[in-house]
DNA sequence: AGGCCGATATTCT
DNA sequence: GAATATCGGCCTT
């Protein structure tokens, strides 16, 4: 095995992201997603693309942000499961949020996808995001900004949960591609507990990148 | 530019 | 009963 934030998984680009990618420590893998694209079936043979900006890492059970902190419940048993797979859940009872699983099978960890730039299918995600029955006029660079948001441009929900992510006949895939931009680090949004550690990760000056910004 | 609020599923106390 | 990996609207500086 190799040790702990020490090996290096090189994404072939262009190509989709393996489940060996996945399968380590999530705070390794949680920057190296940046860049890569977020693929979503709309139906009909269209799909949406959106390039990740955005991303935080939620560790296992010393992570007491992290829902696998206490154990696997109900909801949080996925995020100790098999990596690659996408973990979707309710926040506040009212939005969704995306995580994808890392870390090998037993031990819990996974990446939140928080934003993402839309490539392919804008028109798409903004009736997705529609409002008052009219699709949204919201600038082209918030439509994916903010987790809850992503689901919804994306049309992500609990159906989705547990969705492989590394399959190629999966409505939800991955492709890998390198990022040129500068990664900046900073402190989870949204949190009350272990608010000092770092586990945020933007792509420096994204108009993508939901507020505060680093 | 920032604070408060409501909507409300899952989990914890 | 309270907290939470959120968001948009409405309010006050």
């Amino acid at each position: 095995m190799p040790r702990f934030g020490t090996e290096r998984v090189r994404q072939p680009l262009g190509a989709p992201i393996n489940r060996e990618f996945f399968a380590r420590p999530t705070i390794a893998v949680a920057p190296e997603l940046l860049g890569s694209l977020f693929i979503v079936d709309a139906g009909g043979g269209d799909e949406v693309r959106a390039r990740i900006v955005e991303v935080e890492a939620y560790l296992g059970l010393d992570d007491p942000a992290s829902h696998a902190y206490r154990g696997p419940t109900k909801r949080s048993a996925i995020m100790f499961g098999a990596p690659g797979h996408l973990y979707v859940y309710l926040s506040y009872g009212v939005h969704h949020c995306a995580n994808l699983i890392c870390e090998p099978a037993g031990t819990a960890g996974a990446v939140l996808i928080r934003s993402a730039a839309v490539e392919v299918g804008e028109d798409i995600v903004r009736w997705r995001r529609e409002e008052g029955g009219r699709r949204s006029a919201v600038p082209s660079d918030a439509l994916l900004r903010g987790p809850g948001n992503l689901c919804r441009g994306l049309g992500l929900s609990l159906t989705d949960n547990g969705l492989d992510v590394c399959s190629a006949t999966s409505r939800v895939r991955l492709i890998g591609a390198r990022q040129d931009g500068a990664v900046v680090t900073a402190r989870r949004i949204g949190i009350s507990r272990a608010q000092e550690v770092a586990l945020r990760f933007c792509i420096r000056g994204d108009a993508a990148v939901s507020l505060p910004r680093p």
